[in-house]
DNA sequence: GCCAACGTTGGC
DNA sequence: GCCAACGTTGGC
């Protein structure tokens, strides 16, 4: 299984929207960069993924789980641009905040700390355990 | 609110 | 195919 991480701003999509959706999840939509759009195309029903807060809170906030396959955005006619869907698995105990990722030396590698720009990416296996023990969460 | 970093666009 | 201009993101 892969693990993933996806930027919302709050005030656009939070986390609390996420949850709202339930089990039937939501498209991941407006991505408009190749980069992020070509992490979700290698994306598995199943794979898990941090759900985080950019902006204000800057934070890993929840667990969310691909529950379907990438398919046309469905907020534009342009075809070049694909998502997913995703759900809310379970919050984290406690958010792990952007400082906290920084300050950890085994996280400097790291998409969130390396590129702040993308916004859908790629978070390694150890990476996902380190967030996941400082989240209070299991992997 | 500002600015740096980065990606995209379009002229040549 | 290069590169300047521009727009957007997101941290501070």
């Amino acid at each position: 299984m892969a693990y993933w991480l996806f930027k919302s701003e709050p005030n656009t999509w939070s986390w609390a929207d996420q949850v709202a959706r339930g089990d039937a999840g939501e498209e991941w939509d407006g991505v408009r960069n190749y980069q992020a759009r070509n992490n979700m195309r290698l994306m598995q029903l199943g794979d898990r993924g941090f759900f985080y807060h950019s902006l204000k809170e800057k934070a890993v906030v929840g667990v969310v789980e691909v529950c379907a396959l990438a398919h046309p955005d469905s907020t534009t006619e342009d075809p070049r641009w694909d998502c997913v869907d995703i759900r809310a698995l379970r919050p984290l105990q406690r958010p792990v905040t952007l400082t906290e990722a920084k300050a950890h030396p085994d996280l400097a590698e790291m998409a969130l700390v390396k590129n702040t720009r993308l916004s859908v990416q790629p978070v390694s296996d150890s990476e996902w355990r380190i967030i996941c023990a400082l989240g209070g969460v299991a992997p």
